[in-house]
DNA sequence: GCCGTTTTCGGCCCGACTGTTTTCAGTCG
């Protein structure tokens, strides 16, 4: 047991909670909720903790410290089995279908004897819906549809950021084209950079509210038409993804901008902070006595609040507003700081799309001093090189550097490490290489024990630089590797191995979370974009925005350093 | 259930949209 099962207990606790009450807004589901949000913000193991430290925890109070104990020692809640009891899975599943809510659940237990989803789809067909107090006609209708379509999006159905980024991209464009309108900016999750969305949240400055809100009703991606409005219109599109479109005047497109952006705790500490000091924080301004504050602007507003601004990809209440209170936010690592790109394919690589030549071209262009050529190793059966290939394209890239004279090139590889921790050639031909990222391509599937043994196998032969994409995910698609990340850890910081931050947008690999507790560790993060084609340089902003989520710094990153810094750095492997 | 620069009780973030209502409750973000 650790701090992510008592942090699911206090979930489960308060989705009961609300069911129970029959209200989100339950002050005891909030304390729960707002328990929660301590712990991860004290960032401390609970389950070793006493009752006097646990409730030292901000929202940890007697009663939920007495909670977590029960939990810790005999692995259960009395209330919540009590609750589960109640609340069965069967009927619980139907708070996520999509307009059905805690007061909905109740009201269809008490007068109907609805206890599942069979219970509800008898009610529908037999139009009994319709007869419940506060429902009619319409309700039953959207409740129908909204069940047909449950598997499709119910309430936590996540899609992966690689999905949700071209389609928020697209709508941004065709929104900024429309006339009247100043600015639109995707906020939510998408904005923080979380790897899963809920929705997509546009934000959009303009005069006169209608024309976007139509052009978005009769978008082609507007597969069905969710809600209406004059300044708010939702979208599903065909794949079940939602969007909120909402318009504010430009003026308010900074308070517009900061409270869809969220997340939702962050904008409660930030309203909570705002009613302290006598104002009012909502999406159109902060207010003082109704005079307008701030609005325009993210930056004025936590300005006003007396808060360094706040970059959204650390917005999660995870401890960003005590640090912007008190000066200590992380320095965090730029796009600009980065001078060179340390995974990167060329056609030498089976997967390779573009030559050296061009992909060494499309370096220059992006400003980058240096580059590193990390083509497969032979190991990788169907794209990898054999020595003699490895040798050429030594020579092909010792050649190009010469007659461009513009950015130093590193003669890499990415070498594949074996189910057993094993890496391609030997000690003697990987000793050529100046550069060593060592990845995971293959057996998936083994136990957490052998995952872990192989990554830290690799680690300490002394001939790699940096492990690429730790688990090898692809989110939403395939899980990664199970691996016990802390020993990892430890052992590159030991060693001075760097960690990937790999900036592919189906791979964010390693992850934002295992990144902060890599930089915990003291190891030393590598920023990549692995790309295999001139199209794909752009990956490394994704890289860097992940980083951030971390709150990686711009001295924790290793292509932050200058050239001659960096060589020293690479040259110290162990 | 938690909390305190209005401190041990009384409050707890704020507003748009919808459907069912004639002024508001529920849901959602």
């Amino acid at each position: 047991m650790n701090t992510h099962d008592v942090i699911a207990m206090l979930w489960e606790l308060h989705a009961l909670t609300v069911l129970d009450e029959g209200s989100p807004q339950s002050f005891k589901a909030r304390a729960y909720e707002n328990a929660v949000r301590g712990i991860e913000g004290a960032g401390v193991d609970v389950t070793g903790l006493g009752k006097s430290e646990l409730t030292k925890i901000k929202g940890v109070g007697g009663s939920t410290a007495d909670k977590i104990l029960e939990y810790v020692t005999t692995g259960k809640v009395d209330k919540i089995e009590r609750l589960r009891a109640e609340y069965p899975p069967e009927f619980v599943v139907l708070s996520k279908i999509p307009g059905v809510g805690p007061k909905t659940l109740k009201t269809l237990r008490s007068e109907l004897g609805i206890n599942d989803l069979d219970d509800l789809k008898d009610a529908i067909a037999s139009e009994r819906l319709r007869t419940v107090s506060g429902l009619g006609k319409t309700s039953e209708e959207k409740i129908a549809k909204a069940i047909e379509r449950l598997g499709m999006h119910g309430k936590d159905r996540r899609t992966p950021i690689a999905e949700a980024m071209p389609i928020a991209n697209r709508l941004v464009r065709d929104i900024e084209g429309i006339e009247g309108v100043e600015r639109a900016e995707y906020c939510g999750s998408l904005r923080r950079f979380a790897e899963t969305v809920g929705d997509i949240d546009i934000t959009v400055a303009a005069l006169e509210g209608e024309p976007v809100m139509e052009a978005v009703r009769t978008h082609p991606l507007a597969a069905d038409i969710v809600a209406a409005g004059e300044t708010k219109t939702s979208i599903l599109s065909r794949e079940g993804l939602q969007v909120d479109v909402r318009v504010v005047a430009p003026d308010q497109f900074g308070a517009a901008t900061l409270y869809f952006t969220g997340s939702k705790s962050h904008n409660i500490v930030l309203r909570q902070r705002a009613i302290d000091r006598g104002m009012l924080l909502n999406e159109y301004g902060l207010f003082a006595e109704d005079q307008t504050v701030a609005s325009r602007s993210e930056e004025e507003i936590y300005a006003a609040l007396d808060l360094a601004y706040i970059e959204p990809p650390l917005r999660e209440s995870s401890g960003e507003v005590e640090a912007a209170a008190s000066g200590t936010l992380p320095d965090l690592v730029r796009r600009e700081h980065i001078r060179g790109d340390l995974h990167y394919h060329t056609t030498r690589s089976g997967d390779g799309r573009s030559s050296l030549e061009d992909m060494v071209q499309a370096a220059v262009e992006a400003g980058y001093e240096y580059v590193a050529i990390t083509d497969h190793g032979e190991d990788l059966a169907i794209n990898g090189s054999s020595r003699e290939e490895m040798l050429a394209h030594r020579d092909a890239i010792r050649d190009l550097e010469q007659r461009r004279g513009d950015i130093r090139l590193l003669f890499g590889c990415e070498l594949n490490i074996g189910s057993d921790g094993s890496l391609d050639y030997d000690p003697e031909f990987r000793a050529l290489f100046e550069w060593s990222v060592a990845s995971v391509h293959s057996h998936f599937d083994l136990d957490v024990e052998t995952q872990t043994a192989r990554i830290i196998g690799a680690i300490s032969k002394g001939s790699v630089n940096v492990i690429g994409h730790l688990t090898g995910r692809y989110i939403g698609r395939r899980p990664g590797i199970d691996l016990d990340v802390d020993p990892i850890l430890e052992a590159l910081a030991m060693t001075g191995v760097g960690l990937e931050v790999n900036g592919a947008l189906d791979r964010l690999d390693a992850s934002s979370t295992v990144v902060r507790r890599a930089l915990a560790a003291g190891v030393r993060l590598v920023l990549s974009t692995d790309s295999h084609h001139t199209s794909e340089l752009g990956r490394m902003d994704f890289a860097v925005r992940n980083a951030q989520r971390g709150w990686g710094e711009r001295s924790d990153v290793a292509n932050a350093l200058p050239l001659e810094e960096f060589e020293a750095w690479a040259h110290n492997r162990s």
